[in-house]
Parts: C-alpha cells; sequence; structure tokens
DNA sequence: CATGAATGAGAATTCATTCAT
DNA sequence: TATGAATGAATTCTCATTCAT
C-alpha cells in the first residue's frame, strides 16, 4: 500500500494485503478515507502506548533519550508505518479530529517537556515549537536512515546530541 | 490544488486554475505525474537561485543564518510551495531523478557545511545527516508557523537558535 | 458496434449493448483492443467449431462444397460476425498472435486441399495461396450477397462453381 | 497512417508526414472523414486512369489479363494505397457516394465483361457479381503477396489462372 | 458476517478542429 | 495562404463502493 502511495492503492489491493475481502473492509469502515485516518490514529496509538509505563524518577535528559529511541525504533521496527506517516503527515485526507487525536500520542512528552522548561533545563521556548523541532528531527533521521543502503543506526547518538544540544537551555 | 491535495486535484482543475485548457498542459506534460514532477524541481530551482550571489566572506554563523532564514521565507511567501512539498516530499510520485535534481538546491549548503566541518565549528558528523536535520528543522518551523493562526515569526529566531546549538561543535 | 465501425463505438456503447456496466467488461478484458482481438479469436473459433465432425469419407468436391457453404452460410446466419471480420481483417488492431490463432480455424480445410493437391484434384498451387483465394471469394460473395437488397442465395451455387472451376485441375 | 490504422493516426501525424500543416489540411478538407474519402476516390481514379486508353482490340482473355495485372501491379507498386484500401473498404466511414465514385474505376472492367458475356466466353453470372469475385481474388492475391517475406510475383500467373478458369464459360 | 463481481461516477488522456499570427 | 498552439468534447480506463450470494 505504502510503497505506490496511498492514493495509488486500491481498496482491493489493501483487501489482499489485509488477507480479506473488500466487502469485509467496508463492514469495518464507512469509507477508504474514514479507513486511512483510523490506520494514522491507530498507529498513533502504538506510539503512545510505548510511552506508558514512563518511569519519571529518571533524570530528564534519560527521558528525553529513551523518548527519542523508543520512538525511532518503533518506526525502525515498523517501516511500513513511517512510510506511511511520512506520506500522510501532511494530507488533506487527514483529517482534523484525527491529528487532534493524534497529538494525544506526544501527551507524555509534553509533559516532559513543561517540566524541562519549568526547571530551566531546557530553552524557553513555546512547547509546540519545539515538539515541532523535535518531531522533524525524529522524522529527519528515519528518513536518513532509511535513505541508507547500508543501515547504520550508530549515528542515532549523533542525532540525539543534536537535538539535545538544540533543545538544551 | 494543493489545498486538497494533488491526487485529488483534477486536471481539469488544475487547468482551470492555470488559466488554460486541459488540452494545453498535455502539449509540455505528457501526463499528471510528469507535470508533478516538473512543479517540484521547479521550485526547488527556485530556492536554488536564492543562494546564486550568496557571500561567503561572510561568518559562518551569518551564512548559516542566512540560508535558514532565505529559505523559511521563500516558504512562508509562497505557501502553496510550502503545502506542495510537504505533500509530496515522500511521495512515490516523485521520481529518483527528480529527487537527485532536486538535490542541486542545496548543494551550496552542503559546501557551507564542508567547510563548517573543516573548521571545526560544527560537529563531525556526516554532512548528509546533518542536511537532514537542518531541513527537517526548517519543515518543522513551517508546519508550526502555519498552523498558527496568529503568523507570528518572531520565533524565527528562537528556531535558529534550536539548529545552531544543536549543529555547532 | 459494427455498424458505426468498432473505432467509434465508444466502449461505454460496447457494455450498454451487452447489458452490463463499463466496469464489468474491464474485470474481464484489460482494454478495448484486447476485447476486440478476444471478440475476432471467439469468432475464429466458432467458425472452427463447424468443421469439427467434417465426414472425409465423402468425395472431395462434395467436402470442398460442405465447407463454401457452411462457411457462407455461417455468416449469413451471423451478420455482425462478417460486418466485424470485414472492418477488422486488414486492421492492425489484430495482433499477429490473434491472426495466428485464428488461421487454426482453417486447419480442416488446408488437410482437404492436401490431399486434393495429392491426388492432383486440384492445381498444383502453394495451398496459402489457394486457401487466400477461397478465403477472399468466401468474403467477395459475402460482400455482394449483403448487398443485395433482395437476399437471393441461389447464387451461391454459382459462387461454388466460380471456385472450384478456379481451383479443379 | 496506414501502418498504424487511420482511426490510429492523427491528424498532426497525416500532416507532418504530407510535409504540411495541420491547418492547411483544413484549407482543403473540411474534416478528417472527407480527406480520407477523398484519398479513397483518389486512389481508386489513379486505378481508373490506368485503364484509359485500353486496347479494345486484344483478345478478350488478354485483356482481361491486362486488367488484373495492371491492377496488382498498381497496388504492388503503391504498398500503403493497398493497405489504405484493405482497412476502409469496410469501413462505415467510406461514404456511399465515395463508393458509387469508386465503382466507375471499374466501368471499363465491367464493360468487358459485358463483352465476355455476350460472346459466351465467361459464365452467365451476374456482373457485379463476377466482379465482386475477381476484386476479392485481386485482393487475396495483394494479401497473399504482401504476407510473403520473399516476395515472388511469379506465381500472379497461378492466381490469373484460378480466377480465369473460374469465371471462364 | 464475509466476499468479490458488478457498477458507474469521475479522472486522465487524446485528438479533431479552430483561429490568431 | 500556411501554420501549429490551444482547446474541450469525447473517449478510455480506474476504482471506491454496493449488494447478491
Amino acid at each position: 500500500m505504502v510503497e505506490k502511495g496511498i492514493h495509488d492503492t486500491p481498496m482491493s489491493a489493501i483487501a489482499k494485503a489485509a488477507g480479506t475481502g473488500m466487502g469485509t473492509i467496508y463492514n469495518y469502515f464507512p469509507n477508504k478515507n474514514v479507513l486511512i485516518n483510523e490506520i494514522y490514529t491507530s498507529i498513533k496509538k502504538q506510539e503512545q502506548s510505548l510511552f506508558v509505563n514512563f518511569d519519571s524518577s529518571k533524570p530528564f535528559r534519560t527521558q528525553f533519550e529513551d523518548y527519542f529511541t523508543i520512538t525511532v525504533t518503533f518506526f525502525i521496527d515498523n517501516p511500513e508505518y513511517f512510510q506511511f506517516m511520512e506520506q500522510l503527515q501532511a494530507s488533506p485526507i487527514i483529517t482534523q479530529e484525527s491529528k487532534e487525536e493524534g497529538r494525544k500520542s506526544i501527551a507524555p512528552v509534553y509533559e516532559l517537556l513543561m517540566i524541562g522548561k519549568q526547571q530551566r533545563i531546557i530553552k524557553d521556548i513555546a512547547i509546540e515549537e519545539i515538539l515541532m523541532f523535535i518531531g522533524g528531527a525524529v522524522f529527519s533521521y528515519l528518513r536518513w536512515y532509511f535513505s541508507q543502503t547500508e543501515k547504520q543506526n550508530t549515528s542515532l547518538k549523533n542525532q540525539m546530541a543534536l537535538v539535545w544540544d538544540g533543545i538544551k537551555e
């Protein structure tokens, strides 16, 4: 689905890939756009679930790095999710509602950054802006990672350094 | 074209928006995908043209900030270009060739970063990786900028600080 | 379909005539040209099926006349087949493969003529040439037959005499 | 034009092949169908012109063979005319008027056959029918001739024998 | 519930024809 | 008069969606 682009993947192909019939999909999703939005929020929820038992007793930087690493690893382990997100992040197909919903996945990071700001560990910049920055860095890194023919994720440390040095006070 | 997504904008609508007939478009572009790729490379070329008479005598950091500012400004001035790029950057429609072509637009930045690395002004990380990081930051910022209802680009300085602190040695 | 010419009959009209939706046709034939080729070979196969239980114990001339009569009758009974074949016989739409396939329909006649030649009943001329001659005569006759306002197929005997006297030793 | 089929040859290609502009064609022919009909009648007229100074003092059979040979030779020398005629003979594009017009080209043959019938040299069959038969034989032969990879028109004699033996009393 | 063949609205594309130059 | 770029009606083809099984 994701290799040829969501738009160039007919429902028949999606059904086939899902090992089911087309009609079955329509028993669960009223139309293709809803399906896509559901996949979107589903991925976001999976992302979110990674942070549920997050240890807030750890040092701030460790928590930050954990978050970063976990997120990157999640998409490296699920490359098709990455491709999906890349294609749809900016797509008008994704409704405002889904985006809203998706934003929840980063609620823990939001919390974390709030604390970081309060404790003057990180810069005093609008959290939304920092979130965008971090999110952008995650995806930049993944983009770079997947563009490599010989995957070498040793550089994850580099990337985290880039981001950390950027946001830290 | 860009509001509803390239895919959901029929050629007839594109023609209309261009103030021409559908057939006329096909006199210049063999098909829709080629047209999209041409728009892509055309935007990239415009981006590139902004750096032609770049003053390499200025301090490194100034050059970096100039680059950053110019790019951001370019897309703020051409919001439809931003939307187009956002949607297509990761799309399978854009051919490897177009991407290759587009990469040329960042050649000057590549040069700049090379020097920065040699002079140990910036971190010793693969330039490709730094480029992705910077590119990601530019787009994160723009994403944030356009998501604001009341545009306030004072924060550009913040963003540049984020990126600079990230990459500097 | 056949009255206005295959080219001037849109798929929508074909679908309508077939009592089905356009999309359905595309579920069975990838495109219009393939559809046309399939109709072509299908007619050829029907033609072929007329000779399956051909009685080779009958005199040569009888067999020849049977073949001629059966073929002519087949097209008189299916005038739209005749029109179709007339239009497409020489069309570049019909692939070499379809022609090859279609040639099978005359295999029995080929056999018959071989024997006729061996037994010196018919002229010693390349069989391919004789086949063309006979085929041409069949279609000439049909052309003439359908051009008549008052159909009188008594003249079939005339036509067979023309051809027979032509090919006989 | 004739290789890909008249229908699949756009006016632009015709103009190019004619070494002129598209507009120019429309200065002489109101539309494509008229153009095709004009080409049709033009070929027919050229065919006709071959028989203008036909020597009616020669023996009947000689005249017949001359006619046959001249016609075949005409199309062998102008293979694109043959292809054109093959494709259009049965096409609904050719108007009744053009066909009427074209029939004039065979007027001399009609005359000849009349005489042949009167003198009981050829069979007492409707001349229209004999004409179709001869015409069919001419085209069958040409079809066969052009299908050969190594052209050998020695067999023209064979073909004429086929036809002559067919029609002679 | 599951299925996938049938469907037709809608999209991409073609090309005969026009008309400004 | 010659031209060919511009045009949009018409055509091919796709695919989301439905619904009979």
